[in-house]
RNA sequence: GGUCUCGUGGCCGAGGGGCUAGGCAGAGGUCUGCAAAACCUCGUACAGCGGUUCGAAUCCGCUCGAGACCUCCA
């Protein structure tokens, strides 16, 4: 079963086909980290949480896996892609704060909110400002190759030009002279030959100040740099998986095939595949429409559009039980009915602990385990692999509750399925009970209930129950306005 | 305006020419001191209109509606 061939959608030939590494048993896999300038919403976890499944499936199912996600720490500009102040420089001047301290505060918060949501580390997780000798080599290499141009102390890539002999649109389904009707005039492009040309390095002007020195003067890379070089440093000049977001099919991937392309001769990546977006009333939940959702805020409920605190669990099992392809709608209810249903699964697995094994089953245990693999191959399919572990949670309850039986082999590779897809592939854990509340509350339900009985002048079993809690370090005291507690 | 997606029962979501997932919510039942959990049963959904076909939610066309990208966004 995990023979069967994997299958993947490749956003490039927008189909699905037979997923072949170029060198088995390695593979390689770039995905577009984030632009740490603040903290990462409920949109940044769908790409995380998604190519993690398929990070952990590639890796279950045998591969080497080298997985590589970005830092964009330099180079993202607002507003239009050559002329807007960078991101970070931006974020820094408004909080007084040196550029690489907002990088590194906010790479933190990230990597504190990938460790609650269960996604596992890349294996190397490159930054851009770390790479500028590499994205100036692979610039030089392009300008050789005669697409692009210097102007003014910047660099531009020629799209006209390496569109007379590659196909610039591959990806997008651009098409180039439909891209001068449509793509906006800007204010200060006059540098470009083509609106649709995009900055390889930009000039440095006085006040800014995330700058290096370059063969064109001072200044930084562009933003779509930083993954073409970074992929090909790491993977090779030819590279298995690269994943990202949808919004970031044009122009950024595009203009990352055409960088490589341009500077290698051909291109590096064989599978594109692409999250879709999580849409919130209907709309992509992004920063732009300024309508998203801290993860900081699901976790504590602290946002008006939340009814209540979502558990890192239960947004994962959200993002999971759809697919990675299709949009995925918020709402309250929608959470919370993957919260519960997330609760579910996690007690057939405490119920399956305590399962002794009959002579005969009545389920069909090993066509479940196929179902779970079938899934995962066609393109990753996580909620048939979902729907499929819910069947076994069906098995479950029936067999503790008496209404049917499991032999002995079944009931091992129960375990094996639910240790496997549950643990391992879909990366759920069993949610920890805060301790401190469960502490607080146990105690508390105690002390009410000596309260009544020594109202009824129990004082013996009163006496009793203090004593016990005191062997447990817990120091009860009794005073007029009521019992209070402490830990000795 | 261009390119491209998508419209599935109260909600979320798979599937994708005949075998009609799953979860949540709801109804009934079993169990039970009560409750919870669990199990069983139930609703018979595919935007609309045509067409192809023995047969369409699934293919084709049109209409309506929603969204993404075309500018930074995961």
């Amino acid at each position: 079963m995990k023979d069967q061939p994997l299958v993947v959608f490749n956003t490039l030939t927008r189909r699905k086909e037979d997923f072949r590494p170029l060198h088995p048993p390695f593979t390689g896999m770039y995905v577009c980290g984030p632009t740490v300038y603040g903290d990462a919403h409920l949109g940044h976890a769908r790409p995380a949480v998604s190519f993690d499944l398929i990070f952990r499936y590639l890796k279950h199912i045998g591969y080497k896996v080298r997985y590589v996600r970005n830092i964009t720490d330099v180079g993202h500009l607002e507003n239009d892609a050559d002329d807007g102040e960078d991101k970070i420089a931006k974020k820094a001047r408004l909080e007084q704060l040196e550029p690489m301290e907002v990088v590194q505060y906010f790479t933190d918060r990230y990597h504190r909110n990938m460790d609650q949501l269960n996604v596992l580390r890349p294996s190397i997780e490159p930054r851009a400002s770390g790479h500028i000798i590499e994205q100036i080599e692979m610039i030089r290499r392009i300008l050789n190759a005669g697409y692009a141009y210097v102007v003014n102390g910047s660099v531009y890539f020629d799209v006209e030009k390496y569109a007379q002999k590659y196909h610039y649109g591959k990806l997008s389904g651009r098409v180039v002279d439909e891209l001068l009707v449509n793509t906006r005039t800007l204010e200060k492009q006059e540098e470009k030959h083509n609106s649709f040309d995009f900055a390889l390095w930009k000039k440095a002007s006085g006040e800014h100040i995330m700058r290096w020195p370059s063969p064109w003067g001072e200044g930084f890379p562009g933003w779509h740099m930083e993954c073409s070089a970074m992929g090909t440093k790491y993977l090779g000049d030819t590279f298995d998986i690269h994943g990202g977001g949808m919004d970031l099919l044009f122009p950024h991937h595009e203009a990352e095939i055409a960088q490589s392309t341009a500077a290698l001769g051909h291109e590096s990546v064989r599978y594109w595949l692409h999250n879709n977006m999580i849409t919130i009333n209907g709309q992509k939940m992004g920063k732009s429409l300024n309508n998203f959702i801290t993860l900081n805020e699901f976790f504590q409920g602290a946002h008006p559009l939340l009814e209540k605190a979502y558990s890192p669990m239960a947004i994962r099992f959200f993002i999971l039980q759809a697919h990675y392809r299709s949009t995925l709608d918020f709402s309250n209810e929608a959470l919370q009915a993957a919260e519960k249903g997330l609760k579910r699964l996690m007690t057939a697995y405490v119920t399956l602990q305590r399962l002794t094994p009959g002579t005969v089953s009545h389920s069909d245990v090993p066509a479940l385990r196929q179902a779970c693999y079938d899934a995962m191959n066609d393109d990753f399919n996580s909620p048939v692999v979902i729907a499929s572990l819910f069947e076994g949670a069906r098995i479950i309850n029936s067999v503790n509750d008496g209404h049917e039986s499991i032999n002995k082999a079944d009931l091992a590779l129960l375990h094996t399925i639910f240790n496997d897809f549950v643990f391992g592939i879909l990366g759920l854990t069993g949610e920890e009970l805060n301790q401190k509340q469960l502490v607080d509350g146990l105690v508390e339900t105690i002390i009410s209930l000596r309260r009544q009985v020594r109202e009824a002048k129990d004082f013996k079993t009163s006496d009793l129950i203090r004593d016990e809690l005191r062997r447990l370090g817990i120091l009860l005291k009794d005073s007029r306005e009521g019992t209070t507690w402490e830990l000795e």
